[in-house]
DNA sequence: TAAATTTGTTAGATTAATCTAACTTTATAC
DNA sequence: GTATAAAGTTAGATTAATCTAACAAATTTA
C-alpha cells in the first residue's frame, strides 16, 4: 500500500509526463512545492517499489505499474468529482479540493457504489476521461478553441484548467460543457475571439481563455 | 488544525471518558493499540494545545475545547454513516470503516451538504445521536434489552456495539432499529431471553446480545 | 570552448509519530 | 505494612517526510 504522500507524487508524475513519458525532477519539485532533494529521495523510494524508473541525472519515468496506480487514483478523483456534481448538487468549480482528499480513501466498495449510482460515467464534470478499473484512460482528439477559425461552429467538450478562478469566469459568462459556440471573428494581433452562443450574441474571449477550452466541430 | 492522528486520539478520549470525564492512559493505549509511552507523549502535546488536562500519574480529561473538537469529528463520522446508508444504499454493517476515513475530510461544505440532503438527521444508522454544529450531543435515556423483564414489549432504538460481526448477526435474525420485541421468558441461570418479533415467534437471544441492544418501552 | 547558469545529488538536520528498555509511582495482595 | 503487580514516565532509537547547505553534472550563453 502506498502512503497518501506517495500517491500524490504518482499522480503528479502522470500529469507532468510529456509524450515520451518523461518528467524532470525540477518540474515535479515546482508542481508539488517540495524541494528537489526531497523529490530525489522520494524517487529512489518509488524506484525501490518498482513504480518509477530512476537513473541519476536522467528524466524520471513511471513504470507500467506506476502508471496504473496513478491512473487508479485519478479514477477515484474523477468519479468523486462526478458524484459531487451529479448526486450532491455541487458546482463544477467546487469539487476539486474535496476530490483531492477523497481520492485517498481506501474502500473499493465505496468507489464501486459511486460508479454504479452514476451509471458508469466515462467523463468527469470537466470533460476529462475517467480511467477504467484497469487504469486505462483515453483522451478523445479534441481541438483547442484557440485553434479554430472564423466561421467555425464548435461545442465545448472539456476544460484544460480547472482552477476556481477559470471555472467561475466561465460560469459568469454562462459557458459550460455542451455549449455551442460560433466564431464571429479572430483578432490577428492577439488572437482574441469574438463569439456568439445561446443568449450571448457578442462575447469577446481572450486567447488565454480560448487556449483552455477544448471543443469539437459540430 | 489537528492532524489525523491527533483527531483519532481526541475521538478515543471522548468515547472512553467515564461519568467523571476521566480516561486512563492504559485504557487509551489499549483502545488505540499504541504503546503507553507514545500515548503519554501525545497527551503532553494535546495538553500544550489546550485540548487535554494532563498531570503526571493522574487520569486524563478532555478540556471543553477538546470535547467540542472530538464531538465535531463524531458528527462527521455519523453524518457520513447516515449518508452512506440513506443515500448510497450501504448496509449498516458496511459503513463504519468508510466513515472512519471520511470523518477526517476537511470541508465544511461537504458535510453541510450531506446534512442538508439528509434533512438534518438527529440519529445515525446505529441509533447513536449526531452531535450538532456546536458539538452538543445528547443520548436519550434508553434501557438495555438485558435490563427488561418477562412480559415487556419494547422497540429496538440503538445498538451499542457496531462491529461487523454483531451487525451481521442482527441482520441474520432480521433484527434492526424499530423492531418491536416481546419478551416471552428470561432464563435465570444465564439471563438468556426467549423473545418474539415479526415473523420470529420464538428466538433465543444470549445475554451478550441483550446487553448490546438499547430499547424503549412501547 | 570556457564561463555562467540551471538542474540534480549528497550529507546532515528537523519534526511527527512510533517503538523498546529501564525506571518510578500508584494500587493490590498478602 | 511490606511485597508484588500494574500503571505511568523517561530516555533514547527508528521511520517517513521534509528542509538547508554544499557539491556535482548538464546545459546554455557568450
Ligand atoms: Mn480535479
Ligand atoms: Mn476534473
Ligand atoms: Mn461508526
Ligand atoms: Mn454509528
Amino acid at each position: 500500500m502506498n502512503s497518501l504522500v506517495e500517491e500524490n507524487y504518482l499522480k503528479a508524475l502522470l500529469s507532468l509526463s510529456n509524450d515520451k513519458g518523461e518528467v524532470n525532477v525540477n518540474d515535479l519539485s515546482k508542481h508539488l512545492d517540495i524541494k528537489m532533494p526531497t523529490v530525489t529521495s522520494m524517487m529512489k523510494k518509488l524506484a525501490a517499489k518498482k513504480l518509477v524508473h530512476y537513473e541519476s541525472y536522467k528524466p524520471l519515468r513511471l513504470t507500467e505499474k506506476g502508471k496504473k496506480e496513478a491512473a487508479l487514483i485519478i479514477r477515484k478523483h474523477r468519479l468523486t468529482e462526478m458524484y459531487l456534481v451529479e448526486k450532491m448538487g455541487f458546482g463544477w468549480e467546487q469539487v476539486h479540493n474535496i476530490a483531492e482528499q477523497i481520492e485517498h480513501i481506501q474502500s473499493p466498495e465505496f468507489f464501486a457504489k459511486m460508479d454504479e449510482l452514476l451509471g458508469y460515467p466515462k467523463l468527469d464534470p470537466h470533460g476529462s476521461p475517467i480511467p477504467d478499473k484497469n487504469g486505462k484512460m483515453v483522451w478523445k482528439e479534441y481541438s483547442k478553441l484557440s485553434e479554430c477559425k472564423q466561421g467555425d461552429t464548435v461545442k465545448i467538450v472539456a476544460v484544460i484548467n480547472t482552477s476556481d478562478e477559470f471555472l467561475n469566469f466561465l460560469n459568469s459568462r454562462e459557458l459550460s460543457l455542451g455549449v455551442k459556440i460560433k466564431i464571429k471573428s479572430v483578432e490577428l494581433f492577439d488572437n482574441t475571439m469574438v463569439v456568439s452562443y445561446g443568449k450571448h450574441l457578442l462575447e469577446t474571449l481572450s486567447n488565454m481563455v480560448c487556449e483552455r477550452l477544448l471543443v469539437e466541430k459540430v
